[in-house]
Formats: C-alpha cells, structure tokens, sequence
DNA sequence: CTCCAGGTTCCGG
DNA sequence: CCGGAACATGGA
C-alpha cells in the first residue's frame, strides 16, 4: 500500500541548511541518498531534498514536515538574543541555517541514553541497528524505512538483546527506562506540561538519564530551547574561551554560567558551539593555535536569505 | 596498543 | 557538594 507520493514545497522563513540540521549530532539516523535526506519522523516516511530556498518533501504531510524541521523557529530572533562574543560569533557563523528539530519525545530520550560514552558515528550506528531489529518497517516508493521500536516492544526484550546492538553497558538503562515508559509508571506527556526546571527533574528519574541527557531531550525532544546540555565537548569549549586562565572552575559555576550567559535561546548558542567546536578543533579537544582562516567564505551566504 | 567518545551511577570524604 | 572509579565498545 505504498502509492507514489506527491513532492510538496515547504515554505519557511529566514535561513535553513538541511544538511547541517541533520548531521549537527541532534538527530542521528538520517542517510543521505543523492541529494536527498531519508528518514522516518515517528512512523512517517520522509524523503526531503534542498536546493537553495526550494525544500521539497514526499511521504509524510508538509505540515508534520514543518513541524518537525521547526521552520517556525524565529532565527533571526534567536540569533539576535545570542550573546555578542567572538566564540559566539565565529559559532554562528559557522551554523546559520541548522536548525533544532522537534524529535519525538520517546526515541529521543531513548537514543540520548545510548549516546552516553559514545561518539556520534556509534551513536548513529546503535539507532540504526535498533531501528532495522525491532523498529517497525515502513515501506514507501523511495524505500524501507524504520521507527525508532517503540517503548513496549524494547521493555520485551532480554538485556543481551540490546547488548548485541553493541549499546554495552547503557543496555540495562535503556531496557529499565522502556519499561517504565511502557508499563505507564513514567508518563511522558506529563513532563511535556511541566516547566523546563520541574521536566528536567523528572527525568532525572529515569535509569540512564543524567543532568545531561535530560537537557538533551528537553531541548531536542521537548522543544525547550533554553536547555543547555553540558557534555565534554561544551565543558571544554566554556573553559577555554570563557574562563580561559581561570583554576578551578567547578561543574556548578559552569552549568550556572551556560544557563544565564545565553539567554533564552541558549540550547541554539550550545548547538552552535558544539558542532563548530566538534567540527573545527582536533579530537581530544583544543582549538587550533592559529585558527584556519575559513578558506572559502562564499559558501554560506549563498544559500541564505 | 593507547586514547577517546554528546555520561550515569555509586561510593567515600 | 565534590572527586574518583566502574561501566562496554569501536574508531582513530
């Protein structure tokens, strides 16, 4: 029952970069095909492809689409609340256009807990390998696609199950959170009605979600966007270009700092920070002595608005 | 081989 | 509240 789906152009003010919206290390199972995007958002297929300011989408309606790829986000806004630095700066950039996207509440608190340790190719790898065991297939006309498995049917699977798609140690956290989101014990529509402090709280009880995680899902799932998640990557970031020369600065001062010095869109500033760090600074974590000029500064502006 | 990866949990000061 | 150790696995 998979008739052929009709391309839609979605419309969307401001700037949008597909590509680094879906590799930035938000949403880890996209595959590029060409230049196409294929991907499931819950159990939709999608199939979305940009060319400058054209997106066009098949499979799923243009307005789950939308909501998903959050093209109701007021860039502009939020650029203008970020704080005017030249870590900043440089971060942004080097990001105009990506994008937070509006991730479903279950596989994102899920995948995030398999992110813990991991780098963001292994991280991709473990959904993949979820998705295609036990998440439901989803045929369409561009392919086979997969959902993330849902919660009953991992709280039905044997710890070494999970093992065998390489999640270590995290198995036994994803296996008991499943269960508590499948048996009803953790409602997740109850923490979407709390606020972000009282939502991170209860998270927080969940087996494998830490302060970290939890502000991931809140930021990425739950479309909280003043969540600042701290991982190595921003900790190292936060104590080089802003408490460069500083002994001693505690995790505390540093989750203080990260939720007051962005503003109110800081979950964005922390995006944008991560991925220009993760993608310019060698491995291991400092930024280059003399930091590479960007050779080719046509690129971006090209695709803006 | 060693080091590191979008941490969390548990345990002593 | 803070620092350390254990926890699995694969890529660089």
């Amino acid at each position: 029952m998979s008739a052929p789906s009709a391309a839609a152009t979605l419309p969307f003010t401001g700037e949008f970069d597909l590509e680094l919206t879906l590799t930035c290390g938000q949403v880890f199972h996209w595959r590029r095909e060409g230049d196409a995007w294929l991907g499931a958002i819950g159990g939709a297929p999608c199939r979305v492809e940009q060319h400058g300011r054209e997106l066009t989408v098949r499979g799923i309606a243009p307005g789950k689409a939308a909501h998903y790829f959050a093209l109701d986000h007021p860039l502009d806004e939020i650029y203008a609340s970020f704080p005017r630095d030249p870590a900043m700066a440089a971060a942004l950039d080097a990001c105009r256009g990506l994008r937070i996207v509006r991730q479903p509440w279950w596989e994102c608190i899920a995948t995030f807990i398999t992110s813990a340790q991991k780098s963001v190719i292994h991280i991709a790898q473990i959904s993949h390998m979820l998705r295609e065991r036990y998440g439901a297939r989803i045929e369409c006309d561009f392919g086979t696609l997969h959902a993330y498995p849902e919660p009953a049917v991992i709280a039905a699977l044997d710890e070494r199950d999970l093992r065998a798609c390489a999640l270590g140690y995290r198995a036994r956290h994803l296996l008991a959170t499943a269960r508590a989101v499948a048996s009803g014990t953790f409602d997740l529509a109850e923490v979407a009605k709390l606020d972000d402090a009282a939502a991170h709280a209860a998270l927080l009880r969940l087996a494998g979600v830490g302060p970290k995680v939890a502000h991931c899902a809140l930021l990425f799932g739950f479309g909280r966007l003043t969540s600042f998640p701290i991982d190595v990557w921003i900790e190292r970031i936060l104590r080089t270009l802003y408490f460069a020369g500083k002994r001693r600065v505690t995790a505390k001062r540093l989750r203080e700092f990260g939720a007051g010095y962005f503003g109110p869109f800081g979950g964005y500033a922390q995006q944008y920070l991560f991925h220009h760090a993760r993608t310019t600074w060698p491995r291991g974590g400092r930024p280059a002595l003399r930091p590479r000029r960007a050779s080719r500064s046509a690129a971006p502006g090209a695709k803006a608005a």
